[in-house]
DNA sequence: GGAATGACGCCAT
DNA sequence: AATGGCGCCATTC
């Protein structure tokens, strides 16, 4: 199917693929730097058809620095190992030094 | 065509 | 301050 919100996929893939190595973003940062600002839900939708791009949603969390989607990418830890392997701290799902690694679209890109 | 769901986040109580 | 409920927009049953 091609849906007329592409576009706004799009965007998301496209910053998703800008965020720098070793560092994570928020679905509502991202969400608010397209203007949705309030529908976080529609990044993390848009994380659904990432999955054959080039958009590494594992660096893509929600604010907390929870790795919730970590369920949809292979349904183990994959998620959370890829993130320690980038050099992000991750206990358990959470992300450690969220401040320090955290990624915000709206001030860096 | 209508209802329910979903990788979240903010507002209200 | 903490917990609960509602909203956003698109996709799918």
């Amino acid at each position: 199917m091609q849906p007329e919100t592409l576009n706004f996929f799009e965007k998301v893939y496209q910053v998703a693929k800008k965020i720098p190595y070793g560092r994570v973003t928020s679905y509502g940062a991202i969400a608010t730097y397209l203007g949705a600002a309030r529908s976080a839900r529609m990044v993390g939708y848009a994380m659904n058809g990432s999955h054959n791009k080039d958009v590494p949603a594992h660096r893509v969390v929600n604010k907390k620095g929870l790795l919730t989607g970590k369920h949809h990418f292979d349904g183990t830890n994959l998620m959370q190992q890829l993130l320690e392997s980038e050099g992000v701290k991750v206990k358990d799902l959470q992300i450690q030094h969220l401040e320090t690694v955290f990624w915000d679209p709206a001030k860096e890109l």
